[in-house]
DNA sequence: AACCTAAATGATAATTATTTTCATTTAGAT
DNA sequence: ATCTAAATGAAAATAATTATCATTTAGGTT
């Protein structure tokens, strides 16, 4: 008996790729949070519904997921990397972030964005033209302290 | 007989540091690259001159570095640091980062860097504000494929 | 519904970057 | 020259990620 395939399910496969509890639940997982999740965080949450998905399982789905565009990979320097949905595959707008230093939170933020798109869009082009530069993509963060750890 | 100390050992006992051949070879080699060396690498340069010292006393002296604000830590999502002398330290001026995702380039770049940094300083403030958070640094980079790569 | 096979998986080992430990050495003050 | 806290090196430990390989499974075919 055939396995039912969810939403994501259906999107997997039309990205020729087979649709598998592991997938699925990884996607719903990225889907239902705000937080941004390293492997190992999502392998626990992946853990309480299927304990016999393994953590390399996770870190190949995520490659995979970053490969397609589904899912985007940040990495905030502090030595691993944590997963959000890409803004294309999620219901949340194009966005930066504000990392706190001392607690490790990180905020989302799309105040501003449109400004700040804007004014990106204006220096890619002038900066792709100067160094003759395929800008595929921007990553901002704004480190500090939050309203928590001042 | 005393080492003598150079502009960077009269540096570190300022900070009180003592002055010490790995630490001034360390940042000499950071003074004298453009480029943004990791841990490894500054290591392998380092043992040219002193083949003794060991790869746990470059990690140590590069955190200390850090810590002084003498050396900035950057993080471009490689799965390893790279380090580079920080804006007051060096003779370069404020600037952000290309980076060329098929081969590794990376390019310093600070033309518009007025313009950033006024644009900057205003999403800062206002981020700031509704945030409740105290902005202490930012972090820009643009990866894509470098004229080499394209 | 049973069958087939490439794709996917899990267990394990291997790699890589970084940190810790601890006994020894050294910078720099006295 | 002497002294001692700070710095170091060698080695082991930790943490994140990747590779290997034998086994399982998704999903197309009969
Ligand atoms: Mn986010
Ligand atoms: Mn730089
Ligand atoms: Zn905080
Ligand atoms: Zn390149």
């Amino acid at each position: 008996m055939k396995r039912e395939c969810g939403r994501w399910g259906y999107r997997l496969r039309g990205f020729g790729y087979k649709c598998t509890p592991g997938r699925e639940l990884i996607l719903e997982i990225l889907e239902s949070t705000d937080e941004h999740l390293s492997p190992e965080e999502i392998y626990s949450k992946v853990s309480i519904e299927h304990p016999e998905i393994g953590l390399t399982t996770v870190y190949r789905t995520l490659d995979m997921l970053v490969n397609l565009g589904v899912v985007s990979k940040l990495d905030f320097g502090e030595g691993k990397s944590r997963y959000e949905l890409s803004e294309h595959h999620s219901h949340k707008k194009h966005h930066h972030h504000l990392v706190c230093n001392k607690c490790g939170k990180i905020i989302d933020y799309s105040d501003f964005i449109n400004e700040e798109i804007e004014f990106l869009n204006k220096i890619e082009s002038k900066l792709g033209k100067k160094y003759n530069f395929k800008i595929s993509s921007h990553f901002i963060k704004f480190d500090g302290m939050c309203n928590d750890c001042i």
